[in-house]
DNA sequence: CAAATAGTGTCTTTCAGACAATATTGT
DNA sequence: ACAATATTGTCTGAAAGACACTATTTG
């Protein structure tokens, strides 16, 4: 082949962010760096691409690997690629960064050589100084995260595979960082086409009236979506005492 | 560097969808292949990335180069990453596809080395079949355009500097195909916060009216979005002679 | 029963879209 | 004057948001 010659290759890396809800906060599944530049901090997940392997399943891979647990995540896509050609001091690398959304998992993480994992709040980590251009990949995909919300079913991607509308809605809460009112909500979702159906059942909070439970719909696209705009911070009237 | 020789190497190449209208058309510059696979054929314009080179740097150089003229796109952008492992038959390669949107240029294309290149209707090139995995690049920079002018100020990039609504609204009507209101057109586009603002003169077409002229405002996400939920073939009403 | 949560009803305001009306120009 | 286009006005229906109200459950 020619121009295996004339042309630099370059390492090709998958990044993902791994984006789960937690204790009412998002969280963002961290490794601690192992290896030379960066050693001991918290990194990204990620590795390089192998020979005859497609992004979308080198990603599933780097997840499979990271967490130990055999998830399919409810979401996975890419994210967008980076590559400042300063990004990595040791040579030219580009990474492809995902975006991956789970269900809060009972056991945070541990599993086959996934020790170093750990979930972190996004909050503290973007606070945090980051390894390589990480902060920007993560900054990246909590704002995808959000604004999918908004007209896309990402929502249920943090939620089991049964949930209830207010279990959805704290969902949007946190991820928007926003109260909603929940009359509202309710109205909305449920008539929003292809976005929930029922599920046999019911389901019990602490106190208060028993939620009906649902599932996720068909549709792989808000229409309308649920809110336009910005995530306002209250207009007009009280909401939020 | 210890991973050097570890893992594969990747080539990467930035390719470039560049979109602009022409003859009440959207078009695509190509370029004709000139060496091994799918010689002779035309295909997106496209390299391979430089050491030390930015990817936008990389897209803003390709286009540069191909076209031949020195234009500043209006509007740049990564489009995605395409990395199937059988996308090219000669080694492993990742493209990080970019969108571009030009205004119609006088000269169509010519210039240093780019003899080759060619504005070529959107619609006939995604009926033939392309090199590679382009017919999947340019789908996903046709429908990125086509979802990026609902809510950001994207239709500006495709007329020049100054224009008139009824430009703005041609291109909307072309690129979405679907015919528009020109009355209600004319007050979302002057109501929308940041997305035109008045420059001194008119223009006079054929007939009619002279029409005011705007230039791009200072907004880069329009809000709210000039159309919400999917364009619909006409709902209710007459509309269309 | 009180507190808490689920779900429904209602009202007001805003806005999108259909379409009429007015303003200016070239032929 | 007529045709064509720009721009503004008007009206109607749908939807968003605020908030009251009803339905059920636990303590």
């Amino acid at each position: 082949m020619a121009f295996t010659s004339e042309f630099p290759p370059v390492y090709v890396t998958v990044d993902v962010v791994v984006l789960t809800l937690r204790d009412d906060a998002l969280h963002v599944l961290m490794v601690e760096r192992g290896s030379k530049p960066w050693q001991g901090r918290l990194a990204l997940p990620g590795g390089f691409v192998q020979q005859q392997e497609d992004l979308l399943a080198a990603a599933r891979r780097e997840l499979r690997e990271e967490t130990g647990l055999a998830v399919q995540p409810a979401h996975l896509e890419q994210l967008g690629t980076f590559g400042r050609p300063d990004r990595d001091p040791r040579a030219r690398t580009v990474a492809v960064a995902h975006l991956a959304v789970l269900p809060a998992l009972p056991e945070p993480v541990a599993g086959t050589d996934a020790a170093a994992a750990s979930w972190q709040p996004v909050a503290e980590v973007l606070d945090a100084e980051l390894p390589f251009d990480h902060h920007d990949i993560l900054a990246a995909g909590v704002e995808r995260a959000r604004s999918k919300l908004e007209y896309t079913p990402l929502a249920t991607a943090f939620v089991g595979p049964t949930f209830t509308i207010a279990d959805l809605r704290h969902v949007y809460e946190t991820v928007w960082g926003r109260r909603l009112d929940p009359g509202n909500f309710h109205r909305k979702v449920v008539g929003s086409p292809g976005f929930v159906e029922r599920a046999p059942g019911e389901r019990s909070g602490s106190r208060g009236r028993p939620a009906a439970v649902y599932r996720a719909g068909p549709a792989t696209l808000l229409n309308p979506p649920l809110w336009r705009g910005e995530p306002a911070p209250t207009p007009t009237g009280r909401h939020r005492p």
